[in-house]
DNA sequence: TGTTTTAAGTTCCAAAATAGAACTTACAGA
DNA sequence: TCTGTAAGTTCTATTTTGGAACTTAAAACA
């Protein structure tokens, strides 16, 4: 199956992954969520080649994850900012960055910590339910279709 | 730059994603949070190629994020199931999906509906912080290097 | 007994994607 | 004029993937 086919299924991981779900797009959005915002600092900080990282630019562009404006009129100059779509992928980056944190951490610990500025303390991503605000393990879901299934498929 | 080499990178979402940041890799785990054990189950959902499937497959058990275990002796077959390592992808994986619902679902809505077991109610997956239990969002995070960071890395 | 089916892969080749490096364009500054 | 910078594009060689067929071992069927 092709890229082009799995956007398709009606299931919101394959089109999500079908957006984000390759290594370089999740690192270029690691970087952007750290501020990082042109080509060539990108390019220098992933080791991505230019070519890919091109393609990836633009694809993030074309689904509305990043917008690209200019930040100087001559010479054209371009940089690439998060839209309120992107930032929506903040859970996503702090949960891959946290199972890291448990799981990959070498024996000096963690590369990188995060602070909650409103409350000021070093913090770690908590899954809640939005109904219940209670923590969420694997264990405690269920799953059944929902309005956009597809009979065909389970 | 290579698989092996980001691997080696002090950053906790650069070594997630050397494990599980991969279209395929992702799918499957969905799959096995959906109680998917066996090769051919996983092959025909997913339409993934055999050869990539149990590269696919190879890799997780090697990083111990699913546990291969006989189910029959004779003749000799196998299943995949998460171990705790694995279950603790269930954050990025409730993320993705979560964006997915918010951000690709069709008019019809989203494909599949999640229930909290412990209230009884569907929910989406909130993101909130360790210590003083409020939503996070992106603009409310600050980094700054941990113990694991390298000098030579910013 | 001989044939088909099932599960879990492996093997093969053609097509697509990637890595790495060089090249391009447009302007700025020395 | 020469050098440097930003944001790409182009080129070739290598790697990975897609698609299909093949393998192995046992069970079930006719």
């Amino acid at each position: 199956m092709r890229w082009s086919e799995i956007k398709e299924e009606p299931c919101s991981l394959a089109r999500t992954v079908s957006v984000i779900g390759d290594r370089w797009t999740l690192l270029i959005l690691r970087d952007c969520f750290l501020g990082v915002r042109r080509f060539d600092d990108f390019q220098g900080r992933l080791g991505v080649t230019r070519h890919v990282l091109a393609d990836r630019l633009t694809k993030l562009v074309e689904h509305g994850v990043l917008a690209r404006s200019p930040y100087l009129e001559h010479p054209p100059r371009f940089e690439y900012r998060l839209t309120q779509k992107g930032r929506d992928l903040h859970p996503v980056i702090m949960g891959l960055v946290h199972w890291g944190d448990m799981h990959m951490a070498g024996e000096d610990g963690r590369p990188l910590l995060h602070r909650h500025k409103r409350c000021g303390c070093d913090f770690d991503p908590v899954l809640v339910c939005s109904a219940c605000a209670e923590p969420v393990t694997a264990r405690d879901v269920e799953t059944r279709p929902g309005p956009g299934a597809r009979l065909d498929w389970s």
